[in-house]
DNA sequence: AAGCGCATGTAAAAGGTTACATGATTAC
DNA sequence: GTAATCATGTAACCTTTTACATGCGCTT
């Protein structure tokens, strides 16, 4: 699902929100399937076991009338510590889009001023990026090169354009409704 | 790089533009990583050997003067076929943003029609998975729940919405220059 | 001769997907 | 009883990353 052993951590992140079976996550997941895929039962499994290997999580075998029993895993304690360790870690230089995805998802076990502080690095990260790509593109417009690689910096500029529009909208509104209550989070999709 | 077999038709489609080696490849992919992310050399070398027994690509050593000899790969007829085949094929179903990019980066390999056509295809894949994530956010918004889901789900649309957008007005562009020259392909980040 | 940037390569380990196997329960 | 959905699991295969190993050629 991603590497840098970060999908095990993820997985642990839903089951801090809820408790849930393995068929329950890869349904939740499906709705996003797009932004970060979702991962196949063949590797979904086997990481709630190690997972459960490693103590951060139980398991209970909820037999339903109706319904084949399934089992729903819990985090632990263990697993609760493991994870704030995890959330803490600044994002790593070479994240992708489906890295900081699985933070944000991830969003509501934090506390505003660390959610806010991964959406800074993030930003500072497409903002450097987007530089990189403008000045390739500059470089190259002289001579005619591929117009291939044109189109596909172009792309580039123009994701990281809205990202960074999306960013600093989220960041605004953080700011706001600072310690407000629930704070708000209002959609920003343009 | 990426699954599906698709890192060794990437690597291809460069060589079809101009022969290269390993680390000429490397390098030139260093600009875009956060798009695609560049390879390993652990990965690379071990693509290119295997294009090489494929009869896919051939090698020549070129000593320099003043710098340890290279070994530039060149596409081969045979080459060039199965790189039309591969590009021929639809997008699947569950290509992600990387496959995409990975085919806007072989464009200038193409006909303007068929670059068109990924474009169309691209264009129906986000549209169809823009409206998973409203009709998403739009359930959950009623019942208070995560918040986290609800960020995430907001930035995925944003995201859709920015590539939406310039896929539309990048397709216009293609319409409008049709069959005019080498094609204009301006830029359209905003 | 020591160190650095260029350049290629291999092996071990980790991780994921595909395909297969199994079983419960409901609906026909 | 047979198909369909729900639910879990395993094994073979493929690819990638990580870490290591090697060597050329220039500079100090």
């Amino acid at each position: 699902m991603a590497g840098m052993m970060n999908a095990r951590f993820f997985l642990l992140g839903l089951l801090d929100q809820r408790p849930m079976s393995g068929y329950d996550i890869k349904r939740y997941l499906k709705s996003l399937e797009w932004l970060i895929g979702s991962p196949s039962f063949g590797s979904l499994y086997p990481s709630l076991h190690a997972l459960l290997d490693q103590g951060l999580v139980t398991v209970e075998i909820a037999s339903r009338s109706d319904k084949p029993p399934r089992k729903q895993y819990s985090i632990t304690d263990a697993g609760r510590l493991a994870l704030q360790e995890w959330a803490d870690r600044p994002i790593f230089p070479r994240a992708t889009l489906k890295d900081f995805v699985m933070v944000l998802m991830l969003a509501g076990n934090l506390t505003l001023p660390r959610v806010a502080a991964h959406l800074e690095q993030r930003r500072a990260q497409v903002a450097t990026q987007r530089a990189v790509l403008e000045r390739e593109l500059h470089e190259t417009s002289g001579q005619m090169t591929d117009s291939g690689e044109r189109l596909a910096l172009d792309y580039g500029l123009a994701l990281a354009t809205a990202e960074l529009a999306w960013l600093d909208a989220t960041l605004g509104d953080l700011a706001e409704g600072d310690d407000s209550a629930t704070g708000p989070l209002q959609g920003n999709a343009r």
